[in-house]
DNA sequence: GTCTATATGGAGATAGAC
DNA sequence: GTCTATCTCCATATAGAC
């Protein structure tokens, strides 16, 4: 991060992996100060919210990373079971083969949880809903599409805490090629 | 709590709600001493390390109930597969129908992760390995054992971070009946 | 927009009376 | 074994100079 000028937008990348890595009570602003290069004033100007306020605009821009690279293409495709396709190797990069956390998971679990509802629970209604209308363009009804759109985004997450847990990653990539195996069986 | 005399062993299970409910960080000693009914002189009487200290008793608590509960009866057993199928309602019920999270899954995903390493690896390690044992037992080869294994806890522990994020408890049930499916099929 | 200095609160932890 | 009083530290957040 230079010292000299920083933009916002370019903050909340940093913010992310601070927030992945430490939590969002173990961000500490003196971490952050650090890891962004950028004293408490510098913070607070651009989130006057404070930490609350970098957190929402990590989510934020979660949330548009994967409308346009996961959600949209998933939604708007001719070919449904190549979309698909690409979701699994988009997500497996996104997730740094599982070496990475997912965020909203993360915090779905803390007791943050309660101030990101909204951003935490369409983060996973989007994924489902946008996974589960490709699987019907590709000819499943829409119970069956439901399903397995559930149990895929299900597998992505269990997938990510066990790597975690076990300090596995391959296991993350195990479960991410059954999950393609099954949306395209 | 009897605001008269407590035991080391009536605390931890409080204690394992107040985690699970508040995250480690979340959980501050003045809503321990709120919850459990004791001051901070008896807490720190009985567990003289303070919070990791709970936290790790915490932890050492759930695995032996695993051990007892789970892990055990799925290695010991004449009957696989109906090991097997008590261990899904086990689950089930331990999780409260989706309701409650899983403490270690949490932690794993946390920042505290790195203070109870150990902990967390081994319980979804045990887990993996008492499982395969019973699906080998069952008649699966060690390599499909394992996989069948290490799926189905990716689907339980998937299927605990969705349903608290969409605040959906039924979509739990629902990976645990497929889970079972699968193990038994 | 950036910094330093500072206010204020609550955290974890300890001491010692009962 | 329990409590209350207290300590210290670091958290978030603010103020105001540059």
């Amino acid at each position: 991060m230079a010292k000299t000028v920083a933009e916002r937008s370019d903050v909340i990348p940093v913010l992310a992996e601070i927030f992945r890595e430490c939590g969002f009570e173990g961000a500490s602003l003196s971490i952050i100060g650090e890891k962004t290069g950028l004293g408490k004033g510098s913070l607070y100007h651009f989130f006057p919210g404070g930490k609350e306020e970098m957190a929402a605009a990590v989510l934020n821009e979660i949330d548009t990373w994967f409308e346009d690279h996961i959600y949209r293409p998933l939604r708007e495709v001719e070919n449904p079971r190549a979309a698909i396709s690409e979701m699994c190797h988009a997500v497996t990069d996104y997730f740094h083969s599982g070496r990475r956390i997912c965020l909203v998971g993360a915090f779905a679990l803390d007791n943050v949880r309660d101030r990101f509802t909204d951003q935490i629970r369409d983060y996973f209604a989007d994924w489902n809903s946008a996974l589960a209308a490709a699987l019907q363009t590709a000819g499943h009804n829409e119970t069956e599409a439901s399903a397995l759109a559930e149990e895929a985004v299900i597998s992505i997450q269990g997938g990510l805490v066990l790597a975690r847990a076990l300090g596995d990653p391959s296991l993350f990539k195990r479960a991410m090629k059954k999950a393609e195996e099954r949306l395209l069986a």
